[in-house]
DNA sequence: TTCTTTTGTAAAAGTCGGTCACCTTTTGTC
DNA sequence: GACAAAAGGTGACCGACTTTTACAAAAGAA
């Protein structure tokens, strides 16, 4: 709610940034200039600036960024410094996969809680995630104050989910399933097709043969 | 290498209308427009009737589409009609969910070659599928003829990984770590940072509030 | 002080995707 | 067979973002 109006591909690159002052700072390095940062990261230099300039003036001119200085910042920014709880719904394959994901090397996100439909699978612990039942999962969800939720249950349950993420207060729901969710405006959906992304892929492997093109996810 | 130039918008939208084609066929149903198309895919009719035309001319005016003509040939278009083997590089966490997960509802997409640097899973079956020793990796990748790699291994492999999938011959790769992978240019590749899309979710719900927005993956 | 470096940002340019509007073709009805 | 209705194909346009250019302003360096 801080800034005003982040441009979603300035939002995508901080990450980035982040990770690679990370390892500046741990080398020691105490400032860094656009330029560095642009051959490191792969990102025009001006754009650099422009995405930094977002959030005010971090560097100082003729001089550059001091590394532990925006380290900080955006560790704020980023929400690096507190942990985030978030939820995961649908214990499958995939599911079970992203439990022990380690979800960023730092620690500033945390799955607290999962939930799944079956019975075997509720009320146990799975890689260190207590599992609920969907019953509890309104009422979990409150309690640990969770606003954010993986979503990974098979696909005809993948609206009714949500529907039910929705109603307890969810803000943000991370959509692995190939559905299309409809949600109120006011929930934020990130959708991550795996197999469509394999998908275009191959697709594009097949029908351009060579060119360039890292495309990103989303983009 | 077939069609010019596909945008990247519309070849993300292709499995969506296969797959919703495909129910429809299943129905029963021999017909339909571009406007009943548009309400159940969520997609303007104008942008399907652009996105089709991209191919020629698929339907007949004062028709519509033939569901059937329509499945087939975006059947053949997203080789949704033979087997693409895809092989999978690090068999952690997440590689071994993947391994799990059925890419795509269908059985065009198979991974068929798993490869691990750890001896101890090397040479075993995991999930159905062979994995191989790192050593192994180019001889098995030119003999399954295998041009898509899945890359899961951890960040400080990752570019050496996809330097030997690259001299192996592999076209395009998935790449699961955070790292900017680079490459040559005729090699495509597929960013999927979950860490990070986890992260701009969130950032975007602290620092947004609410809005609408139904990001996809990449763009 | 003066020169060099490097930021911050206004403005320009580019990119891309979506939508409109209209023409053409085919259907189907009388 | 003629004509109205339906629906695809497509050029042109619009609009939203992004990136890049370009340069003044500020800070450091000597």
């Amino acid at each position: 709610m801080a800034e005003a109006k982040i441009p979603k591909a300035t939002a995508k690159r901080l990450p980035i940034y982040y990770r690679y002052l990370n390892i500046l700072f741990n080398a020691g390095t105490n400032r860094v200039s656009s330029t560095e940062l642009s051959e490191a990261v792969q990102v025009d230099s001006a754009t650099i600036r422009r995405d930094f300039s977002y959030f005010g003036a971090l560097g100082k001119r003729g001089y550059g960024y001091d590394v532990e200085d925006l380290l900080n910042f955006f560790k704020k920014t980023l929400n690096q410094d507190r942990l985030t709880n978030v939820a995961l719904v649908g214990v499958g394959n995939l599911g079970h996969a992203l439990l022990n994901y380690n979800f960023q090397q730092t620690n500033s996100v945390r799955i607290s809680a999962a939930f799944d439909i079956n019975e075997e699978i509720a009320n146990t612990i799975q890689s260190g995630v207590p599992v609920y039942p969907m019953a509890d999962m309104k009422e979990q969800l409150q309690i640990q104050q969770i606003d954010v939720a993986i979503l990974t249950v098979p696909i005809n349950h993948a609206q009714d989910v949500a529907d039910e993420l929705v109603a307890a207060g969810v803000k943000g729901i991370m959509n692995f399933t190939p559905i299309r969710l409809s949600v109120p405006a006011t929930v934020r959906i990130q959708n991550v097709d795996l197999a469509n992304e394999l998908q275009t892929l191959i697709y594009f492997l097949d029908h351009y043969g060579n060119e360039a093109g890292t495309s990103d996810t989303a983009k």
